[in-house]
DNA sequence: CTGAAAGCGCTAACAG
DNA sequence: CTGTTAGCGCTTTCAG
């Protein structure tokens, strides 16, 4: 058993709520009382039961976060932006893994719920999840996938921006046969970005797409398979935009395990620039997001929900995503 | 306000005792009423408060685990064993990063105490940091470091095999001058390594380590600039062995940025298998971990003692870490 | 099988 | 400045 404000206040013969008050900084309270009890508490190893004081004032001072997958590169930077901000304003982290699994998603909705957190980050399976996200009923920040519900703040990049610079700069690189890998897993997302690839396309004057669009998951062998098989059919990009690095670099491999040169003889683009795509051997063009800022900002949006939960403004937060050149196209 | 028991067992005019029983799928509960207390609390949109619960039966259901550095490749894979795990024996987990800051360590476990978490696993940011660890009172299990104190369970990978079986294997491959390249940040860790690598050079004759010593922190760059100014003053290791995987793409990163090869000039091997070291373009020579499965395991221990915390027994995995070569050695 | 009642540890009026 | 008193929502004896 673990000493309670009780027990301090036993010892010192005083009520317990002069406890409370001393040991949580309240005016009012006697200067030489208030040591007494500091002291006490010291003594005593006193640890505040946060359970406790969450039960009374309905905050528990944590904040859910869901993220599809933890082992992406990407992630761990927008984990890390939202606990170093989520810290600063006194808050810890709930972290959950949905392996890009709705059922999963679901789950720990509702286990935040159970749990009572204070507000959730959420960065969906799907878009058909949001409603689940909404029904929490509580605060909610979407994250990394475009607000589909006004009522529900995000931040997010601008896909459709980023698939069309990519796509852009691969035809004024004078690429012809551009062709695009989406992933399957991340629907919207994918959508948007092939999107921009379209738009990007067509202002070019060359609506020969979709000979070149493939879709697969997420596992960087799915690139290589998916390249590998156009290249052994005879058809193949000579560029290929990829909805994100991992893919990307599955790509490539695929490329070289043909015989083949990157960029020489496809060139590769990605998305996210993940710390890999910077490394020499790999030094991938891609476009990149500002992972950790991200972070920072949906605990930003979700404080401020937190905090004036009766007009939730459903502010959204569109960044835009930066082309990095480097040596895969 | 979210609807209690309270509401439904009103709702129902029978005492919010058996409303309970009922949702807790007791015993002892007129099958009739069950149904419609479930029907009622599915109508009312009833959600258990864990917050509540925690207080009466003196659990969270949930875990704390402190790592270092979420950025790392390394741990994303044991948080997914250590969140997989748990959420398979009902808990959840507050995932906190210290950044190789011991200050942050002991405040998150202080944090962890306040919030009255079933059990802690923590990978240390240094083996001072223990006492701080065992201090908390908590079941506790650490992780990726090597016990130091019995009576406290452990999930470790054996270090001291890892750099010997490295540099021996580096020795029968006929380098000479053999490297050793340690973090600064995790001063257990890569002494044991370190310590390896000297038992495989006495062992083969040849103490002429220290020349080839280097030490630094963990960022990429760090491998990259240790390497340029060995190899800039002329006298430079044939082969270098990185305390990780992380360490070693610098080192990669820097002979290569010197005009020279690897592994022609110069080999390397690192230590964890992060998955870019299969990546085609690195083919990085490395001991792999089983991150994932230690994640597991990790919370296997702290279960055991989190039911039963009188003889916390103090057991001690040591996992043997597995040599792959690729091409980098 | 069900109800009454106590209490987990704490905060927050409300009196003094 | 301090004490008294209600609860927060739930589990758990102890009686019926």
């Amino acid at each position: 058993m673990s000493t309670t404000i009780k027990d301090i206040a036993d010892r010192l013969n005083i009520s317990y709520a002069t406890v409370s008050r001393a040991l949580n900084g309240r005016y009012g309270v006697n200067p030489r009382t208030r040591e007494k009890v500091l002291a006490a508490a010291k003594k005593l190893h006193y640890t505040p039961n946060a359970v406790a004081r969450g039960l009374v004032t309905r905050q528990t001072m944590t904040l859910g976060l869901i993220i599809p997958d933890i082992t992406n590169p990407f992630f761990p930077w927008v984990a890390r932006g939202v606990e170093d901000r989520a810290a600063e304003a006194g808050y810890s982290i709930l972290l959950c893994n949905t392996n890009w699994d709705k059922k999963r998603e679901e789950r720990y909705l509702s286990l935040f719920k159970e749990k009572r957190v204070d507000g959730i980050i959420l960065a969906p399976v799907s878009p058909g999840e949001k409603r689940a996200g909404k029904r929490a009923g509580l605060p909610l920040v979407y994250m990394s996938d475009t607000r589909r519900d006004s009522n529900i703040s995000s931040v997010t990049i601008d896909n459709v921006l980023g698939g069309y610079t990519a796509v852009s700069y691969l035809i004024t690189m004078g690429y012809k046969r551009i062709g695009f890998f989406g992933a399957v897993e991340d629907e919207l997302t994918s959508a948007e970005r092939y999107q921009g690839y379209r738009k990007a396309l067509d202002e070019a004057g060359r609506p020969n797409y979709d000979r070149y669009v493939r879709y697969g998951d997420y596992r960087n062998t799915t690139g290589s398979h998916l390249i590998n098989s156009m290249i052994s059919e005879g058809d193949y990009p000579d560029a290929v935009f990829a909805v994100n690095d991992l893919f990307a670099l599955g790509v490539i491999q695929g490329v070289k395990e043909a015989g083949l040169s990157v960029p020489g003889d496809v060139a590769v683009v990605g998305f996210d620039d993940i710390p890999f795509a910077s490394f020499p051997e790999v030094m991938l063009t891609t476009m990149a997001q500002p992972k950790y800022e991200m972070g920072r900002m949906a605990v930003d949006l979700l404080l401020e929900e937190i905090d004036d939960p009766a007009r939730h403004r459903g502010r959204e937060i569109v960044l835009e995503p930066e082309l990095i050149i480097r040596r895969t196209a």
